[in-house]
DNA sequence: CTGTTAGCGCATTCAT
DNA sequence: ATGAATGCGCTAACAG
């Protein structure tokens, strides 16, 4: 049980002044007599006292917090978006209340639940990848307070997004591969209701397209992102009469995991098939052969969201904006390729 | 701007009943007309009302809500502790409030004082690096509030701390590479003003005496965890006329940047020199050869933490109790010694 | 079973 | 420059 905590009352008693006094001369109020201010602040200092935000946000009807739910943060990708957002919104007097779906659909109502209740001013998402309903995210817009989606995004709400530019990365991923000679190139994506994955996807479509290279249903396969079902999906591909020459992994994750199990298999990587990743996670300099990859500004998209977030905190439920903003990849050529 | 939010008084006048009534039915209370109370149920749910814990809990003088402050979380141990204290905190009705003071001192003065702002039970925290000064944990005392450190501990302070066995851990790390025949183990320790850092200290020393190895100073050294300045430290055990053979590392970023080096400079992993790392990252798999590494029970120090927490919330400042727990660690040999 | 009243800690408006 | 009064949304004690 908490002990009773310093409030102005108790400082207004022992000073034998007002509680308002007490207020102004803590909430830095022009019109307070300079000794009374001292001799508010110098005991308030003496009681610990702290400002208590809970009263505060009641009377505001504002809890100077914003609410992050990511699918989970064991991997470096979220914890970075967060870095990124923490940083600007700590700046603007903001704090963070962060979640864990752990990419389950019930976690992540249940999280979106504890945003409400906790009254955040504005909430940041990424959602599960198992999410299909929205109901539990669009209550936020009808109680006008705003969203912000960001990595895995919701195609059907039309609020403000923050992607990278997942087609032009998978893009310039392929291309790299053809212009290394490789010619059946697979490409291992995640699921189709990903958006991401969608996008890489039509990347990936439009390299084969650019450089005449047939698209290849047999190539092209998608899995539930659990590691540990690559084994049957690369087997699949080491099965076919014309092996694939290189793997296009939807993550790095999933990359590290194939040269896993390719070397396992005593595959030559490059040489018999090269393997290209997606997001260049720390890991991907540590394997061997390094992995090239697409690099994605991951702590940006952190700062752009939570930005964009701000941004509509402070606008009427009417002048909101719903951009989505696509951020640049950067092709990091590595050994794998 | 947000907008006005549905309250009970709302409920109440569209109902022509009393708030207290709706609160009574939105708690669950007993003595409430079956039929009133599905009346409020219903038109709370068809108002998108959710309760506001910012008044709950002025009333309660509780926010339910734990805080937690991280020095950083870009590396998985820290995510992962917080995983586990997640778990047994939501399990209890709690949230939590995540910070990372970023090895930072100031910041991390920051983040306790935005704790007390918004209210929170208890305080999880492993100070930074560089923490040497404690009176903004010491408030939380004073205010009954209470604290329990993890993995980064204060040892002036008598609150509840969960650390691996540091000594243990190394002790078995060092006596591993002394059954496989090393003689001269070198120790790239941390900061000895972390706790960790003394103990695993006395754990190398402890085996060496043991074993009846003399205790080389040279061979002993302190850094300051950026891991930019691991190869100074290489290059000095490297030059030393009588080179070590083996390199026990504070934790595995460390050991994983001595292999990078060690290989950089064409030198065989462990014929000639082998490494150990501290805590079972993730990436000690990954890397060529796989890192020999002492596991910590990472999710468990969380959920131990956490319970512990939430037991000293519940008593009285008078009945608290300044345990330690020690939780076991297990060495992990792999190919890297 | 339900309504009335008070109060959590604070900022703020209206007095003085 | 200061005090008194009001209310943010809710629970709980008290009164019917």
């Amino acid at each position: 049980m908490k002990k009773h905590q310093t409030t102005i009352v108790d400082i207004a008693r022992k000073l034998g002044i007002s509680k308002s006094t007490v207020s102004r001369a803590l909430t830095g109020h022009l019109s307070v007599h300079q000794q009374t201010r001292e001799r508010v602040l110098s005991l308030a200092k003496e009681m610990d006292y702290e400002k208590n935000m809970l009263s505060i946000g009641l009377i505001k009807n504002s809890s100077q917090t914003i609410g992050i739910i990511v699918p989970e943060f064991t991997r470096s990708f979220f914890p970075e978006v967060i870095l990124g957002a923490q940083e600007i919104a700590n700046a603007a007097g903001y704090n963070l209340i962060i979640c864990q779906s752990e990419e389950n659909y019930e976690r992540e109502v249940a999280n979106a639940k504890v945003m409400l209740l906790h009254q955040v001013d504005g909430l940041m998402i990424s959602m599960t990848k198992e999410t299909l309903n929205f109901d539990h995210l669009k209550v936020f817009q009808r109680k006008g307070i705003p969203i912000v989606f960001f990595n895995r995004v919701c195609e059907e709400m039309t609020v403000p997004k923050v992607v990278v530019d997942d087609e032009e990365g998978a893009f310039y991923a392929i291309q790299h591969l053809i212009k290394k000679g490789k010619r059946k190139i697979a490409f291992l994506n995640g699921p189709d209701n990903l958006y991401v994955c969608k996008k890489r996807e039509a990347g990936y479509k439009n390299a084969l397209k650019k450089y005449k290279l047939p698209l290849e249903e047999q190539l092209l396969l998608h899995y539930n992102l659990n590691l540990e079902s690559v084994e049957k999906y690369v087997d699949y591909f080491l099965a076919l009469p014309e092996k694939p020459d290189a793997i296009f992994a939807i993550n790095d994750p999933t990359a590290i995991e194939i040269m896993r199990l390719l070397k396992k298999r005593k595959i030559k990587i490059p040489e018999e098939i090269a393997v290209v990743g997606f997001s260049n996670d720390m890991a991907s300099t540590l394997i061997e052969p390094q992995l090239t990859t697409v690099e994605q500004p991951v702590k940006k998209m952190g700062q752009v969201a939570a930005q964009l977030l701000l941004d509509q905190i402070k606008r009427n439920v009417e002048d909101w904006k719903a951009q989505t903003i696509l951020l640049g990849t950067k092709l990091v050529v590595r050994e794998s390729s």
